[in-house]
DNA sequence: AAATATACTGAACGGTGTTTATTTTCCAAA
DNA sequence: TTTGGAAAATAAACACCGTTCAGTATATTT
């Protein structure tokens, strides 16, 4: 009797279809494109048959969430490879920042989009971005360990490091940064890492 | 002939009705309640006589933001009152910081919403960010002049403050911050201000 | 084959920004 | 003071949106 197994199998796979196009939306025509109405259009169903598979929007835009910090956390595993933590950090950050450039749009839906976050209730744990942060905060855990930073307390060191880029890419991405300082929009990017490249070189102890 | 010169004060103080309402209800109820139809029955006309007023909403938001950064700069003018640029440094981080806890909506507006901007016409320059920019700009670039800071670069050292304090205030505004660390959100308030003044501190020459 | 359970959808509800044709209001000249 | 034309305001519609629900079609069980 592997019906009910069939079905369930059927139902995850219903769920990849929408989240897949979802994604390929949000990659290919931008977050505002997304719509319930156009993703059942490109999955040809129903827009209500939507509804069968995510309570609502909000449940489908953390699914996509989901798989973008997945995205994120290969990124990682794959490039950040020295032996040395400080290193590690500095692939690390460039890691990060690569991925803000590749992706904005997915960026946008991890780190800015007030959207998916309305699909966690009251007190429940937020979990998608935590391999990412898992990550960075071993790594300074370690670096302080080791007295290759300047931080004492592991937590501070990475809402700081992380901070630091998220501020600057997100200034940047919502177009408050290019318009305001002398810097051209093409000189950006450059003056990104520059920045970073200093504040990696200032908490270097 | 004193008709046009009415009929232009008039205009104007139907946009400062238009934009009060608006500010007012983004400030009260939050940003998504915002529409042209809410607005419409706050002042009592018709949406559409908004129209004969505005452009589109994004228009309408950018005077908004407006006056959003004219508060901000007047925030900065009254609480930046040291003789020692450094110090005053610390005084402006901490006006900025407070800005942003006592008006998170506006916050939004300023920093992080994507509609105001679509209002700027290609390769039109921001001009509402200019006096905050402006204020923090000198200030990095005395604090570089009279070598009480390691930046070398004031539009590097600008970024980077801003930057770092935006991070952290954009990451908790949209509730990615305390849900990720183990630092519970009443507590969160305290840890930016520990990871800002711990900034300032490794920024000090 | 009939009954039941599952999957799906058409149509609607209430909301959004925006446009247009129409009506109302105002004011200057006759 | 009445009237003609300009200016201001609006009702109604358009094209979207997320979401719900009654009803239909399909699949499975009896």
């Amino acid at each position: 009797m592997g019906i009910i197994e069939r079905k369930e199998r059927e139902k995850a796979e219903m769920r990849r279809r929408i989240v897949d196009v979802a994604a390929k939306m949000i990659v290919e025509e931008g977050y505002e494109k997304v719509s319930i109405r156009n993703i059942a259009d490109k999955i040809e169903y129903s827009p209500a048959t939507i509804y069968l598979y995510y309570k609502d929007k909000d449940q489908l835009l953390y699914d996509v969430q989901t798989d973008a910090f997945a995205t994120l956390s290969r990124e990682f595993q794959t490039k950040i490879t020295e032996a040395d933590p400080f290193k590690r950090l500095e692939q690390l950050a460039k890691a990060y920042v690569d991925f803000s450039r590749e992706h904005p749009e997915l960026y946008d839906l991890m780190f800015i989009i007030k959207a998916p976050m309305n699909a966690l209730v009251e007190e429940e744990k937020w979990k998608n971005g935590d391999p990412a942060y898992d990550a960075l905060f071993y790594l300074m855990k370690e670096c302080i360990d080791k007295k290759l930073v300047k931080f004492k307390d592991p937590t501070i060191a990475t809402l700081s490091v992380w901070g630091f880029a998220h501020g600057l890419i997100s200034l940047h991405l919502r177009g408050r940064c290019s318009k305001v300082s002398r810097v051209s929009e093409e000189d950006m990017p450059k003056v990104v890492d520059e920045a970073i490249r200093e504040y990696l070189r200032m908490i270097k102890l």
